[in-house]
This record gives structure tokens, sequence and C-alpha cells, in this order.
DNA sequence: GACATATAGTTTCAAATGATACTATTAGAG
DNA sequence: CTCTAATAGTATCATTTGAAACTATATGTC
């Protein structure tokens, strides 16, 4: 099945289609579009706004930085988010009345609404993506991607030594 | 291990980290992020610069537009990368005789070993990445990241009859 | 209570990406 | 040959993303 094994260190070998990170991407890019052209093309929602929403949908209010900890987004995306989501009146913000610097963040009815709405759409996005898979290989594929992901996340921590709050996206 | 399967339409069920999208994507924004620092911090290469001169590395002379054939990157990206190398003289151009439309790129000597420079920095970091993981594994985890890719590429095609030439990334 | 530091969130600037439209050249139909 | 359509690549504009600096409030130390 496997090619004689070359010299892995030969220069003249690298190809771009067998390599890893490559593959990831692609996948990654194609499993992103699929799911995001439901809620950006029916509802105009970007991945943060709808990411900020699928939180706060279940988790009635909370301030940005819970956000944060439970989106894997930055600050700064949730920030974006929060304005562009209350523009539209999907989001209402008030200001805590113990901590003034934090926010208290929830849906508004309309917002909660569209959530709904959207949940079986992308549920059945999520079947499609996965149903030429058994349930042993769904729950292989995420468990290798978690160790995957985590030795990324090693790696990065290792070199970038400049990063400074969250992780990385 | 699974929970008692409730009713998987529940509005009120949907949890973002179990969303297999969010996944993928969380997974991918990992990955991405600790091979492209290497290039990256080392060399001021973009992913598609990498990914151009990845494939330019092997392929003495190519067009553009088998470039991005071979790279999925679209056209538009093509023409950006080609140009930034070109700014950095790690690539050049010529017209080609037969079709003057056409391009001719190939690497200079100074392009050509950064390339090689690089080949080891980004295969230690895809080493790293699945150093935990049996060759049994790594093969599965390639094979059904390929199934939810392809899963992913019909979904687009169906519902966007709207894209034009290239895959969509 | 004043001062240094940490935290919450926003703004700003630069780089990257996507979609669309455009130019130049070639190929094909008549 | 001439006109239309296709192809190769570029340019333009809007959106997205990331890094870093900044504002406001709160906390801890003396």
């Amino acid at each position: 099945m496997m090619a004689i094994p070359t010299n892995t260190t030969d220069r003249d070998d690298f190809q771009l289609g067998a390599f890893f990170p490559y593959k990831v991407r692609v996948f990654g890019t194609a499993v992103s579009a699929a799911v995001s052209s439901v809620y950006r093309e029916r509802y105009g929602l970007s991945v943060s706004e709808w990411r900020t929403m699928a939180i706060l949908g279940r988790n009635q209010a909370l301030s940005a930085s819970e956000i944060v900890e439970r989106s894997s987004m930055d600050k700064v995306n949730v920030s974006r988010a929060v304005q562009s989501l209350r523009k539209k009146e999907l989001l209402r913000r008030d200001i805590d009345g113990e901590d003034r610097r934090k926010s208290v963040l929830r849906l508004t009815a309309e917002g909660l609404r569209i959530f709904y709405d959207v949940i079986p759409l992308v549920r059945d996005v999520e079947a499609a993506l996965t149903a030429n898979l058994s349930e042993e290989e769904q729950t292989l594929l995420m468990t290798l991607m978690e160790k995957v992901q985590h030795n990324a996340e090693a790696l990065v921590g290792e070199l970038g030594a400049n990063t400074q709050d969250n992780e990385p996206n």
C-alpha cells in the first residue's frame, strides 16, 4: 500500500498535495464553506456572529469575555460580532451593575428566533458532512483531530512566546 | 460513552463545542497556526506564497493556471502570490512564446534556496503534529478528512450554483 | 485614599481574502 | 478575414482578520 520509504528528508520529494497541514487546510476550508453558506446566505451572519449567537442561545446572559472563553474567538472578534449583532438588533447589551467594565449580553427575541431557525439547517449540514461515516469513524475523527490540535497548540506555545492573551484564534 | 440520545432536533440542546464544523475549524486553525508560523516568522512568507513556492520547487516551470490546478488556490490568490514573490525576487516570470497570455513561472536561485531551507522545518512541524498517532491512525485521519471534504464539496456544489470558476478555495 | 497593576472591552492600522469586473490574447464560426 | 466567445491573468473594491495600542473601570498595596 505505501510506497517504498525513501529518505523523507530528501528535499526534492516534497509534494504539497501529500503535506498533512495542507490537507487539513483544504479539508477545513471545504467544511467551513459548507456550513457558513447556510447562515451567511440566508441570514447574513458571519462566523463570529453565528458563534456568538450560538453561545448566547444556550446561556441567556453572558459578558463578552465569557463568550471569549466558550468560543475560541479572541476578544476583538467578539467585540466586533457584538457590535454588528446590536446593529441588527439581534443582541442587546446592558452594563453589569456590579462591575461596570463588564457587559451583559443577551439575544433579543428576534435574535433567538433566528438562532432557532438556523439550528436545524446547520444540523442538516453537519449530518450530511458525516453521512458516509460510521458512528465509530465519527468519534474517531473527532478524537484524532483533538489530539493533533493539542499537539499544534503545544507547538505554537513553544515557538511563539510572543502571544499575549487568548488562543491564536 | 455516549449520552442517552435525546431528540437531536431539540433546539435548546445546541452546544457549539460539540458541533462538528466548529471543531473542524478550531482544529484547522490550530494546525494552520503551527505550520505557517514557521515560514511566516522566519521568511515572511504568506500561505499563498509558500504554496506557490512548494509547487514550483518540484515543477521547474509552470504557468499561473497550472499552479491554480495544483494548489487549491484561486487564480486571484496565485496572481497576488506571484507578484509578491517577484518583488522579493524569489520568483521569475517570463511570457510563453506559444501563447502570450500565459506566464512561465520559475523560482529564482534564491527562491529555491529558501524553499529548500523551509522543507525540513515544515516537515518537523508535520511530524510533531502527528507524533502521538500511529501510522494507522494517521492514514485513517487522512482518509476520513478526505471523505468529509468530498461531502462538503458536494454540498456546496448543490447549494451554490452561483460559483463560477474554481473550487471555493 | 493615592498609585501601580490588572481586567473588560474598543479602536486603529495593516495584512489577507473573496467577489467582481476588467484587459489582453487566442481560438472558433461563418 | 472578421466577429464572437473562451482563456490567462490583473486590478478594484468590500469584507474579514490579526496585532497592538488605547480607554475605562476595578483591585491591591502602602
